[in-house]
DNA sequence: CTTTATTTTCAAAATATTTTGAAAATTCAA
DNA sequence: TTGAATTTTCAAAATATTTTGAAAATAAAG
């Protein structure tokens, strides 16, 4: 296979894995072309590449800014900006964990833990279930939290590698 | 709060949750409501609470049970199928990461494979770029794989157990 | 300042997803 | 069998999300 369809398909598959994990189909694919490209990239380069619109470009490379995951690049006596991934995979990783923690896992938490406490008959099997159900979830997000505060402060290989030899 | 505020919240958050999944809105709604349900529930009483459509619940039921998180119980005497939610949360857990590492990791990683090795000169930056970009999330999505392995087998208390003790 | 290149915004259009509800299929009891 | 209860299907409607593109805003150069 060649380089522009080995392109294609990892933008293709990419940016539909993206939309499993709850992140658009556009923004998985610039992310994808800005990851294998060895150059940044302007918005036009982008648009020309993908065949979408300066809206749609802009939009969600400003998402993926605010994700952590790209950055603006001045490149000097140039006017226009140009557009960098991250492309070490790890920290790709830690940054999305980072965030989604920050913007799902915590909310979550916060909530279940007013829902634990609820007035009524703590005898009631309704009642029962609902408090076993929600303090075994949150319960089980402390943990996760935990799991992943450490991952994203650890280093990869000192992870990894304890982890799989404790494990094997 | 009492019980059925503290249940709508759940059900309403636990639905949004689900949303940055990938899984939609309702089918989360409908796991909420089971899994804080003491008893199986029939299709009429999700209709009722949910407020939703019979086809709709029908749909997203039968998504669950694909997913191995709801089973279907026939109550003797009784005609109308009830349905139960698993309500161990780490059985819940390690089944939808089993699912979502079948439908989505495995084959991410087969394709991987298939573009680490495209033709052209390795000497090319952008060729170089492609092949190395792909080649780190090979390798990170095959140790990602080794451990979801090893969590969906381990038991619960073991893994994390021992992940904390190891990494305090 | 004025002009021009570039970026940003956002209402409207296009597209995609979810939901409904009624008809068809199935199941079970009599 | 037959018929009533129940479940399933799926086209059409409703809703939600994404994309466009042109106008407004901003930034740099002359």
């Amino acid at each position: 296979m060649k380089l522009p369809e080995a392109k294609n398909q990892f933008i293709s598959s990419w940016g539909a894995f993206g939309t499993h994990w709850g992140i658009n189909r556009t923004m998985a694919q610039i992310h994808a072309l800005l990851m294998i490209s060895a150059d940044p990239l302007t918005q036009d380069d982008i648009m020309e590449e993908l065949e979408i619109s300066r809206g749609n470009v802009n939009m969600n490379i400003r998402e993926l800014i605010s994700w952590g995951l790209v950055e603006r690049v001045i490149l000097p006596g140039e006017r226009r900006e140009y557009f960098n991934a991250e492309k070490d995979i790890w920290k790709v990783a830690t940054q999305i964990i980072r965030e989604r923690k920050k913007r799902e896992l915590d909310p979550m938490l916060k909530l279940l833990a007013q829902l634990e406490n609820i007035d009524g008959d703590k005898k009631d099997k309704q009642v029962k279930q609902f408090t076993e159900t929600v303090s075994g979830i949150r319960k089980f997000g402390k943990h996760a939290d935990q799991v992943l505060e450490l991952m994203v402060k650890a280093d990869e290989n000192w992870f990894l590698g304890n982890l799989l030899k404790l494990l094997k």
